[in-house]
DNA sequence: GTGAAAAGTTGACGGCGCGTCACCCATCCT
DNA sequence: AGGATGGGTGACGCGCCGTCAACTTTTCAC
């Protein structure tokens, strides 16, 4: 009666679902990595644990289910610092260039992620509609708008503000991954003073 | 001896090979557009045309290479378009401004050959590496580093620089063709000030 | 503790897309 | 004309797909 934590809160049914639904997920991850997304199959996926091939259909629908999941736990593990960061913040200068470090700061050191990525033909960024993900943008744009709100920012379209640092981070994240020889502090730095002195220089938006 | 311009120049044979080829290409492009890239496969292909499968094979290895088929007959559209739009400027601001124009015009006019990517839950932006596409971006690049080199663009990254309007652009795509209610003016002028007013605050480039 | 019900796992199965290849026909060349 | 060449054809073997009936394990009531 040392170790089951798992076995007295939840039954020993719940416990082996949750480990199972873990191992497809690890075995996912892995496998994504070595062969690229369009190349894995299901199969391969469910190979790469010791269940049978049925038992991957009690879990996830398809491929694409397991790699959304993949993306949530990702997602679950940047989302809280990009917060913090944005908290901390005690102006728009801090709050962007915070947002844009501890993102690139991710990229570098969780290069594991990214490669399957960037090893994948046909993505060339991640989905961006998992809850975890579009829960994430929602805070951000919220954030934003309320930077607007406030005047600290030019009154100008939400969405395309969201776009361009989306576009921006997501672009230099990519030569982030690629290149030895460009640190998070560069990036960083680049992109924050790129995108301040861009928005200083927005056209009004002209109200509805 | 009217319309067969054809057929006295090359024979039969090559004609019906260029015809063959073509007739793939547009029935992927119809496919695509109805069932998204993921989800269509090489048969799905070659039954859009009267052609048998093994026909398929002759022409391209997979619905991979099609696709960048495809992609290449866009980028030939836009890439002139882009080019003569920066020959013609007669300084940075229009160099920049003219090329988000062009590129927003062609992605508002020409919704069909987006609409493939957007449907497609698995890849968000075009593949960056058909040869069509990586001789367009290099060719901006190189118009980069010479207003780099005349002193027009503060000394920043060539990369980054290239990264962020590659961001910017394809981001700020995606909402011109999701909302009815942004026009590509209003598009280009948001992308171009925002670039143009970030590229004055970049830092000063430590020169190895 | 026992036995029945519920939950979940298993792998075999029919269906289908894959890429190949032996066959065959239309075009080309002399 | 007729042999040679290029290339269209579709059947084939293979492997993946998602399903499902049979089986095993856990749970629960008594």
């Amino acid at each position: 009666m040392s170790i089951d934590l798992d076995a007295k809160t939840r039954g020993k049914r719940e416990e082996t679902k949750a480990s199972n639904r873990q191992a497809i997920i690890d075995a996912a991850r892995r496998v994504f990595a070595e062969l690229g997304y369009g190349a894995t199959t299901v199969r391969d996926i469910i190979r790469a644990t010791d269940l049978a091939s049925g038992t991957f259909y009690n879990y996830f629908k398809s491929k694409e289910e397991v790699f959304q999941a993949l993306q949530d736990e990702t997602a679950l593990r940047v989302r809280p610092r990009l917060r913090a960061e944005r908290v901390r913040a005690r102006n728009f200068e801090e709050f962007i260039s915070g947002s844009f470090r501890t993102f690139f700061d991710f990229v570098k050191n969780d290069h594991a992620t990214f490669a399957t990525m960037r090893r994948n033909p046909e993505m060339q960024r991640v989905r961006i509609d998992t809850p975890e993900v579009v829960a994430g943008f929602d805070e951000l744009r919220a954030d934003l708008e309320r930077a607007i709100e406030s005047g600290v920012v030019p009154d100008a379209d939400p969405d395309l503000l969201m776009a361009s640092i989306v576009g921006v981070a997501f672009e230099v994240a990519n030569h982030l991954v690629a290149r030895e020889d460009l640190s998070v502090d560069d990036a960083a730095k680049f992109a924050t003073a790129l995108f301040l002195g861009g928005v200083q220089a927005l056209p009004k938006r002209r109200r509805g």
